[in-house]
RNA sequence: GGGAUGUUAGCUCAGCUGGUUCAGAGCACCUGCCUUACAAGCAGGGGGUCACUGGUUCGAACCCAGUACGUCCCACCA
């Protein structure tokens, strides 16, 4: 049966991927004869669907590990998902909506039935949908991290950490979101530039006819006002010391103070003071003993405070007052004013700085190693550039709010007793036995625990350690095994998030890195440099463009152009690129698969140099993307091969030893060739599990265990710098031979004849077959002497002649070579004029003098044969 | 405000210790080809004052200083 034309990988893909899972080729188990090559997946969001920075992250971390397991190593790569407390539990209050329930209405563990319900149902799509990528982690390990084993780990790690004194709880100002109904880390919150606006109020001085104004972007918060602060040397201000100002609306006296925090320049040089809802009135508010007035409920609405705005939303009455405020004569001005304005890494709420009781870890403490050893190097990141991103974090760390007011989580295991006081213990009956300490009355009714869950990051910085049981066990089989984990590939967004907490939890729970590399993606784009999101509609649907150019496509269109930090620009074009390529394999395949070998045939000598030549081709490249891999260079790896197939495998050596039409070929060639095509998709398969999987099998019979993805990675040989060398010469001249062709419309049908004049015509006469057949040569003559008027080809030093029958245009042949021979006469001048300056002589290396006395030498060279031609003519 | 980093062909980017890999790659573009694997292709070709200014050097895309513009991270004077 005939092979299709064009690659199909749509049935390809399935029957394969389903193969290699029913053959186990992704299982892993520790085995002490080989080295562990892991990785552990950035955990995607149970809530998640597969979106383009997916696709990008696992196709690398795939090649990592299919070449890893190619290389002989334990490849392990552990795949799972992430509980996502914020994101999931809005999905469920969603969810829950739309069922008419409210979560109000529900008690805790009603709740958390109906989230399990959920994460059954909808959790975990996402992984389905990395296979139709080719992702080959070993499912059989899927974690999540709410299940129960990784759900302890997180309580142990907090009662630990606790009993260290690294945890402790307080009222401080936290990052609230409104929306999400919980505190944030400092991480979660996002800065953003708008535009907003700075308004100018008016407060009457107490018991004066004067007033003052004051300039603020939130006139919403003014009732919670409990003083008005100027500058103590402010002359303009100096007649308000030790006096009072009345809020307006509201009519309440607050007290003027004195403070040099103040910016006599900016605004009017007057703060109003809101200790609830800013930090720096918050500290100012310590400072000065001011009582702390918090007007918003957790929902981001007023409370009683608020007067007649209660129950209206914060921006509602941003509106709202600045009317009123108007109406009363007490709005001054309004100006326009860009501010920035933190949001919800999650809801995109704006943030609201709040006043609440919350869970604390002292990060100082524990991160000293972790800084350390990424700034030794011990754990690289690439590209290195963020290694003082990752510096300035970690030596300005703060500590980092771990509680969440939600109930998808960990919840944290403090036991409050009636007297206020609390103890942290695994179960309530170990809690029980600790708070009898303080009162032997006590009974487990007596205790209630924290309500507050802990931080999804809480559980994800353990992740490397946690999927292999690395708390519950410390000393399974799996983690002495497999960690340190080798290669971590994830968004530098993260850094901070994930990346330098599991580094932290590594050294302070293992004593050791969690990984060794980590390899920082950049975000993609679309085209015009845009994020790509849900809102813009600028994101492909991933699954769509797999349908469309194939998974393979689609992988090494992603690693076209991305290198390690950089953002990729993700085009369509690059995915038809990848598809386009595998075409191109696929019929280099085709034409391989029609051969018919002749054993009575023997190799002729163009074949012999042929395959010579492609030995060292190959292996040159070989060493090449050896290089690239090892410096993380994924799309620079994928380009050598890419090259390596396309331009040297088809278009020179194929060409080369292709037999002609109908014609056999000779066993050896044949044979060798079988073999250049397993090494090539050998080194492809990292990049094109599925088409390379397929071709292997097509390629000779095989047993269904002999497959590609378990082959074995070619080994590097010796380069054979000197044919390679040769060759260079070589091909100059057949795309001169084709250059003149096209030039003069003669058809590539045409055989002609050729002249070569050369001092040394060895390296001619070695590829005399090679050139015989890619420019299409009948006949190539060495000694005669060269006829008048041929077209010329200077390579080097030697002069190349093509005898036409019907002459062309003399005069142009003239004219082409006297404009060559005058570039060459620049060229040597500027090279004579290095030779002769003494101090070049004399300071620079040898080698580069070398070097420019051997341009000068060909130079002249060269102008002997363009005369030497001219002179025929 | 602090820090990092970038500016090389129309686009996306390489260019390592200053010099024979020095001005490159892929894509795009132009010309000619339905040549017996592939038009999702073949062959050939044209594109760059290496952001700007000055300096160091025999020699600078590369080192130094400054300027302009951009990106990212951190901090947040209302």
């Amino acid at each position: 049966m005939a092979i299709a034309k064009t690659y199909n990988p749509s049935e390809i893909e399935d029957k394969w991927y389903q193969h290699w899972l029913d053959h186990k080729f992704f299982k892993s188990t520790p085995d002490p004869s080989k080295e562990p090559f892991t990785i552990v997946i950035p955990p995607p969001n149970v809530t998640g669907v597969l979106h383009m920075g997916h696709m990008l992250n696992n196709t690398i971390q795939d090649v990592l590990i299919r070449k890893a397991r190619m290389e002989g190593k334990e490849a392990c790569w552990v795949p799972g998902t992430d509980h996502a407390s914020i994101a999931t539990e809005a999905k469920v209050v969603a969810m829950l909506k739309e069922r008419g329930i409210d979560k109000k209405d529900l008690t805790r563990e009603e709740f958390l039935n109906y989230a399990w319900e959920w994460k059954d149902k909808y959790g975990g799509i996402i992984l389905d949908q990395l296979k139709k990528l080719g992702a080959s982690a070993d499912w059989d390990r899927t974690r999540f991290t709410m299940e129960p084993s990784m759900s302890e780990a997180v309580i142990d790690v907090f009662i630990d950490l606790y009993k260290k004194g690294h945890i402790y709880r307080g009222v401080r100002m936290v990052n609230w979101d409104p929306k999400g109904g919980t505190a944030l880390s400092d991480e979660e919150v996002i800065h953003k530039e708008v535009n907003s606006k700075l308004y100018y109020i008016e407060y009457k001085v107490g018991g004066e006819d004067s007033f003052i104004t004051i300039a603020t972007t939130r006139p919403e918060t003014i009732f919670a006002d409990t003083a008005i602060c100027v500058h103590p040397d402010d002359d303009r201000y100096k007649f308000l010391h030790n006096k009072k100002a009345i809020i307006p609306l509201l009519n309440k006296e607050i007290p003027v103070i004195t403070d040099k925090y103040i910016s006599m320049e900016f605004g009017t040089g007057c703060l109003k003071v809101t200790p609830a809802h800013d930090i720096n009135d918050y500290n100012l508010g310590i400072k000065h003993n001011l009582p702390v007035v918090d007007l918003l409920n957790p929902d981001g609405t007023l409370n009683e405070h608020g007067h007649q705005y209660k129950g209206m939303d914060r921006f509602t009455v941003r509106k709202q007052i600045v009317k009123d405020l108007q109406e009363a004569g007490n709005l001054v001005k309004v100006e326009d004013y860009k501010s920035s304005v933190g949001y919800s890494e999650r809801t995109d709420a704006v943030i609201e700085p709040r006043l609440s009781m919350q869970w604390f870890l002292k990060m100082k403490e524990i991160s000293g190693p972790a800084l350390e050893n990424v700034m030794n190097d011990n754990i690289q990141l690439y590209p290195s550039k963020f290694k003082n991103m990752y510096r300035s974090w970690m030596e300005n760390v703060h500590d980092w709010c771990i509680s969440r007011q939600l109930w998808w989580g960990q919840q944290i295991p403090a036991y409050y007793l009636p007297n206020g006081q609390f103890v942290v213990a695994k179960t309530i009956e170990e809690a029980l036995n600790l708070a009898k300490a303080q009162d032997p009355s006590l009974t487990t009714q007596d205790l209630r625990q924290e309500e507050d869950v802990v931080d999804t990051w809480f559980s994800s910085w353990l992740w490397p350690i946690s999927v292999f049981d690395g708390f519950k066990n410390p000393d399974n089989a799996d983690i002495k095994y497999y960690y340190p984990t080798n290669d971590l590939v994830t968004a530098p967004e993260i850094l901070f998030f994930w990346v330098a907490r599991m580094i932290i939890a590594g050294y302070e729970y293992k004593g050791e890195m969690p990984f060794k590399n980590v390899y920082l993606t950049g975000i993609v784009r679309d085209k015009q440099g845009r994020k790509m999101s849900k809102s813009l509609g600028n994101s492909p649907d991933p699954l769509n463009l797999i349908k469309t150019y194939g998974a393979d496509g689609v992988r090494t269109g992603m690693l076209f152009s991305s290198p390690a930090g950089n953002d990729l620009l993700f085009d369509e074009k690059l995915c038809e690129q990848g598809r386009n390529f595998n075409n191109k394999l696929w019929n280099a395949f085709r034409l391989v698969d029609g051969w018919t070998v002749n054993p009575a045939l023997s190799s002729g000598n163009a074949e012999k140099i042929a395959i010579e030549w492609f030995e060292a081709k190959f292996n040159a490249a070989l060493t090449e993307l050896e290089d690239h891999f090892s410096k993380f260079r994924i799309s620079d790896a994928l380009m050598t091969v890419y090259k390596l197939v396309w331009d040297d495998f088809c278009s020179w050596y194929l060409e080369m030893v292709k037999p002609g039409f109908e014609q056999p070929i000779d066993s050896n060639t044949y044979q060798t060739t079988i073999k250049f095509f397993e090494d090539l998709i050998k080194i492809l398969h990292p990049f094109m599990p599925f088409i390379t999987e397929e071709i292997w099998h097509e390629l000779k019979e095989r047993n269904e265990k002999d497959c590609i993805i378990v082959a074995s990675w070619p080994e590097k040989k010796e380069v054979d710098q000197a044919i390679l060398k040769e060759s260079e010469l070589i091909f100059e001249l057949i795309a001169a031979i084709r250059n003149t062709r096209n030039n003069k419309q003669i058809s590539p049908k045409v055989a002609l004849e050729l002249n070569i004049v050369a001092k040394d015509a060895s390296g001619y006469k070695k590829f005399e077959g090679i050139i015989k057949k890619l420019a299409n040569i009948s006949q190539i003559g060495f000694d005669k002497s060269p006829q008048d008027e041929a077209p010329a080809i200077i390579i080097k030093g030697d002069e190349i002649y093509i005898p036409l029958k019907e002459q062309l245009n003399p005069e142009k042949e003239k004219e082409n070579l006297v404009k060559e021979l005058e570039y060459m006469k620049g060229f040597l001048l500027s090279v004579e004029k290095k030779l002769s300056n003494e101090k070049f002589i004399t300071s620079a290396p040898e080698k580069v003098v070398e070097g420019e006395k051997q341009k000068k030498a060909d130079a002249l060279e060269k102008i002997r044969a363009i005369e030497s031609a001219l002179a025929l003519l």
